[in-house]
DNA sequence: CCCTGATTCGC
DNA sequence: GCGAATCAGG
């Protein structure tokens, strides 16, 4: 395979875009191995994987050793967990992290789901057949009256301002669009026309 | 068995 | 660097 700028390019787009490897190895006409082995090694962003290899292999060295002493491990404490994270939530709102659905993604039901870093939010029509994830269009009636986003409980704009996990990172909050989960403002953004890309082989 | 993505490892 | 083979969870 030769790994050029244009079919980097591509691959980090639809790679970003959320298909999945496989999918995005039969639009490039590689297998998902080469899309895996390469998104790997650019360094992009890991997308919500199946399974957690993190185990590490048999490493011999957490022996514990039983000759006390200063046990590096407080077995005193069963539940040290150390959480990093709470990073700062906007108010007290329920945020839900906006996941750039295919289509339209109405319900603005907490998607607790965490966007890959930095995905850029955009929302593309895919004519291929989804693999997972149809859209469900689930028109939710829901009166928008109170324009106060401080105020308001009702649903609000979930555009990410910042990139999750820093500090600044916090929600547009302005009054959705009905039946958008974006405002009118970031809505234009999202539901921007997908560039034609018709391509490769076939 | 199908799907998925991650890691390993020979090339 | 590449990607098939392999692993591993749903």
């Amino acid at each position: 395979m030769e790994w050029t700028e244009e079919t980097i390019s591509r691959l980090k787009e639809l790679w970003a875009e959320g298909l999945s490897t496989a999918e995005i190895g039969r639009r490039l006409s590689i297998t998902k191995n080469a899309v895996v082995g390469k998104a790997h090694r650019l360094g992009l962003p890991p997308r919500p994987s199946p399974i957690r290899r993190g185990v590490k292999k048999p490493e011999a060295e957490s022996v514990a050793k039983p000759d006390g002493a200063t046990a590096a491990a407080p077995a005193t404490s069963p539940a040290p967990t150390t959480k990093v994270e709470a990073p700062d939530t906007v108010t007290e709102s329920t945020q839900v992290v906006p996941k750039p659905a295919p289509a339209a993604t109405p319900a603005p039901t907490p998607v607790a789901a965490a966007p890959a870093a930095a995905v850029q939010p955009k929302v593309a029509k895919v004519e291929k057949p989804a693999p997972r994830a149809p859209a469900k269009p689930k028109p939710v009636p829901q009166r928008i009256s109170d324009p106060d986003p401080q105020k308001r409980r009702g649903p609000s704009c979930c555009w990410p301002i910042g990139d999750p996990g820093t500090p600044g990172f916090h929600f547009c909050g302005a009054v959705p669009l009905p039946g958008k989960p974006y405002c009118a403002e970031h809505a234009q953004i999202a539901y921007v026309k997908l560039r034609d890309r018709r391509d490769n082989v076939a």
